[in-house]
This record gives C-alpha cells, sequence and structure tokens, in this order.
DNA sequence: CACTTCGGCCGCTTTGGCAG
DNA sequence: CTGCCAAAGCGGCCGAAGTG
C-alpha cells in the first residue's frame, strides 16, 4: 500500500454507481425519509409552498438532489469525518445522465445553504455539512418526533430512487411529483389531484404539475384512476375525479413493508455486536475518495464526449 | 490540498400568452 | 383542455484564479 503513482488503473477506481451503492449500505436503510415539510408546509398560513416548489420553479435539480442523498446517508454520516465533494460528485454521477463534479457539488452546497436546508463550516480543507430541516426552519431531527402532541410527519422514497438511477431520469417536474404523490400516498393507496389545485397547494405551475404526471405515467411509475362525481355546473353534470398511486416499489404497501423489514433488521443488527461493522467499510470509501481526483472525472467526460461525436 | 468563485457563451426548461 | 410560440432566465460547461 505504498503505491504514489498519480492515478490508480481505471479498472480499480469506483464508478458512481458503485459509491452510491456503497453510501447507500453503509446509511444503514435502503430509502430515504423525508418530512412532508419539504412539499408544503402544514395547514395555517394562506400560501403553503414550501421549498420544493420554488425548487422546481427555479431549476434547482443538482441541489435538490445533493440534499436528498444527504438526507438519506445521514444517519451513517453524522458520525464520520465529511466526505469529500469529489465522492458527493462521483455517488451522484450515472452513465447516461449528468455529470457532477467538485464545483457542481459546491455551488449546490451554496444553493442549499441559502434556502436554509444546510449548514457548511470549514474544517481545514474539508467542509462539514449538516442537514438542516426539510423546510429549511429549524435544525434537523430524526424525522418522526412527537411535537405538540401531535407526530411529525413523513414519508419515503424507495431504495429504488437511487439504485435504478431515477433520481436523475425523471425531469424535474416528474421528480416534484413523484416526491409529491409519494407525500400523499403515505397513509393512503392513493390521492387526487387537479392540475390547478396542486399548483397552488405546492407552489408549482399547472403546467409543471401535468408535466410531471405524464414523466411519471409515460415511465410507468403512476398509474391514474378515474372517478366519476356530481358536478352540477359543469355541462354534462359531471365530471372526472383522478386518483393516482405509484407503483412498485414506490406502491403504499411496498414502502410499508419495506419500512416494517428494515425496522427488524435494524432491530436484529442492534442485538447483534456492532463489531465488525465498524472496520472495513469506512477505510474503503475513503480511498476511493482520496485516490481519484478531479482528473478522473475529466477522463469520463472526455470520454463520454468523444464517444458522442463518434 | 480541497474547496470556492468567476466569467462567458450556449442550449434548454419553464412559463405565460394566445389560438383552436 | 391541448397545442404551439416566444421570452426569460437558469443550468451546463470549462478553465482559471482565489481562499482557508
Amino acid at each position: 500500500m505504498t503505491t504514489t503513482s498519480s492515478a490508480p488503473p481505471s479498472e480499480t477506481v469506483a464508478s458512481g454507481d458503485e459509491a452510491l451503492v456503497e453510501l447507500l449500505r453503509l446509511s444503514g436503510r435502503g430509502y430515504t425519509v423525508v418530512r412532508h415539510v419539504l412539499n408544503q408546509l402544514p395547514s395555517g398560513p394562506a400560501d403553503r409552498t414550501s421549498v420544493l416548489g420554488p425548487m422546481v420553479t427555479e431549476r434547482k435539480r443538482r441541489p435538490l438532489q445533493l440534499y436528498l442523498l444527504l438526507l438519506t446517508v445521514w444517519p451513517w454520516l453524522q458520525n464520520q469525518q465529511p466526505l469529500p465533494n469529489i465522492v458527493w460528485a462521483r455517488a451522484l454521477t450515472t452513465d447516461t445522465g449528468r455529470i457532477w463534479t467538485a464545483t457542481n457539488v459546491s455551488e449546490a452546497w451554496n444553493d442549499l445553504e441559502e434556502r436554509g436546508l444546510i449548514t457548511r463550516e470549514r474544517k481545514s480543507r474539508a467542509v462539514l455539512i449538516t442537514p438542516r430541516r426539510e423546510d429549511g426552519k429549524a435544525p434537523y431531527t430524526p424525522p418522526g418526533a412527537i411535537k405538540k402532541n401531535h407526530r411529525e410527519t413523513f414519508f419515503i422514497l424507495p431504495g429504488t430512487f437511487w439504485r435504478d438511477g431515477w433520481f436523475e431520469k425523471l425531469s424535474m417536474p416528474g421528480l416534484a411529483m413523484l416526491l409529491i404523490i409519494a407525500g400523499l400516498t403515505s397513509d393512503k393507496q392513493e390521492a387526487w389531484l387537479t392540475n390547478k389545485d396542486a399548483g397552488k397547494w405546492f407552489g408549482l405551475s399547472p403546467r409543471s404539475v401535468e408535466a410531471g404526471i405524464e414523466d411519471l405515467r409515460t415511465k410507468h411509475l403512476l398509474e391514474e384512476r378515474a372517478e366519476w362525481i356530481k358536478a352540477p355546473l359543469s355541462a354534462i353534470g359531471a365530471t372526472q375525479r383522478h386518483w393516482y398511486h405509484l407503483t412498485g416499489e414506490f406502491d403504499t404497501d411496498q414502502r410499508r413493508a419495506l419500512q416494517e423489514r428494515t425496522r427488524q433488521e435494524v432491530r436484529a443488527r442492534m442485538s447483534a455486536s456492532g463489531a465488525q461493522k465498524a472496520s472495513g467499510s469506512t477505510i474503503k470509501i475513503k480511498k476511493k475518495g482520496a485516490a481519484t481526483g478531479a482528473t478522473a472525472d475529466r477522463k469520463v467526460k472526455r470520454r463520454r464526449k468523444s464517444a458522442e461525436e463518434s
């Protein structure tokens, strides 16, 4: 282990997928827990738009992805050394999606900081990132705590969101509607909405709501059921109400089952010894982070560019 | 050394407006 | 409601220079 060459042979450099999978594994549960307040503020104020809507309108895709990943790995990361930006970049870089560099990560942290979604603190060379609550209005706490007689509500994004690259394959409106509908169906099978109302509730344009739903539908993540209801003022005296639900791992029951399975696994792990866990894995990911500099990312970019040209 | 900021140009998404 | 157009403004991209 005393090699001092500048770059490791390419076949030993971890790809984005591997970095992401490793992060998910280390984080201990394969899914992401998100409070509803990301999508929408609690009832009360007239304008309930929270952070998600504006992020869509302002096309802040990278910051949104990065924040969701931070929430995902935080249970593990909070007890670790800070992760280098280049590692975040590699985890979020997929084979067919956009390419992340340390610069992108830095700029995304910047945006998140302005939204109150993280704090960052420079620790000599590294930056220490700490998430804040999903509405940007308070420090982060583990979701689900009981506050003022009611439990903080949250929903989950199953592992497929990361593993199968949905965070990158979906359009920005698609991503937003996935979060919104996942939130609406966290405690029931389906939810209905209209483009116009949903736009108002979540701070999106009706066009984006529609585009998002369409994106989810064509990618088979969403199914729709039409129900006829009375509408005295419509031409035919009735109108359709559209009920939506997510499919596959995103389905309400499957998400519930996933949570339950994880709860049991965590319990089992707690009762077993935590000794083996501490040794191997953390070292591995640090090596990946340190060994491949920005040059490796540039190489990927160039490789891809020349592939496109030919 | 790792991270951050900057500048310039291009392309694209989102949105509003309008028509059918 | 759907389709289309145009405009605004943002992100992508890249290298280079600045900072702790």
